[in-house]
DNA sequence: CGCCATTCAATTGCACACAACTTAATTGTG
DNA sequence: CACAATTAAGTTGTGTGCAATTGAATGGCG
């Protein structure tokens, strides 16, 4: 009798709905820092791994992000069409498709540099409440897959491979 | 020298990256269980808003939810196209439009009741772990809409209102 | 060797999210 | 009262995000 129904609806409200506005609030201020670069804020998602990484397949991309081909493809092709990759489908698998930085993107990354720092000067927080807030997201993160897959319709242990 | 240029990039993605993965996440998990109510999970919002506050403006709702006309527009016309609210020009103010539950509508609302339950019990965290979560997550959002309002191309102190 | 299930990208269709613009109505001011 | 500035919705265009489908290539298995 703590919490009748009416509360639950606007707890839940609250949470779902912080984490919706937070993200877009996120999303927001790396616009703003990002425009100088030309890119948006998935495209400097993609453009962050593949600094890490040099090079990769779509596949792995994907994996890296949690985005699919749906996703990544007409991103990839815009990222080509401003010259900062090169797609090129593998010469051993050709189903594949490995995505380099050109020598553009690769330079790219020097301007990136003061990215982060503008960043965290804007949420205010200090390193480590940073990494708090984010090893939370991360659990939670990982509960939500796991629940959306047993959640999920056809919620089969057949999908829940390995 | 503790974090050099390279640590900092790896940093930031990880920040906005789990930000953006726990959003996807959530938005997952509401997709499988509103996929029942027929609604998707902004337009959820839109409802638990509605069913909180009966009726009220595109205006309000848009303040209520951080969303704009163009956001909730075709938003709302879907919702109405299912049913579920009526649109109205308000009598006193022809610019503004009243967005009102249908019986519909009001209806759904029952049946929406063991959505927060699902979904807490989803997240696998206790009620004080959220509201934690949940404040912490909210604090972020003041501070980096207030960064984005600085960081603005025009950044202008025209724009600070009031 | 030949065939079928699997895998990878790409495409299609739908639904946000947001900037920029348009249109209509209202308010403030002279 | 008339007119400029403001305000509210809606529209347009771009860019994700994801389910479902397609098409090409690969790998396993008889």
């Amino acid at each position: 009798m703590n919490t009748p129904d009416d509360d639950w609806l606007r707890l839940d409200q609250q949470i779902c709905f912080s984490l919706h506005a937070a993200s877009r609030a996120f999303n927001g201020v790396y616009r703003v820092i990002l425009k100088d670069l030309g890119l948006t804020y998935p495209q400097y998602l993609v453009m962050l791994v593949l600094w890490e990484h040099g090079e990769l397949p779509v596949k792995k991309l994907g994996e890296h992000l949690r985005l699919d081909s749906g996703t990544l493809s007409p991103l990839l092709k815009r990222l080509e069409a401003a010259g900062l990759v090169s797609r090129e489908r593998s010469a051993r698998d050709e189903r594949s498709v490995e995505v380099r930085l050109t020598e553009e993107g690769s330079a790219l990354r020097r301007r990136a540099l003061e990215v982060p720092r503008r960043i965290a000067a804007s949420t205010g927080f200090g390193a480590d409440e940073i990494r708090a807030l984010r090893a939370r997201l991360d659990e939670l993160t990982t509960a939500l897959d796991a629940a959306a897959l047993a959640e999920s319709p056809g919620g089969s242990p057949a999908d829940a491979r390995s």
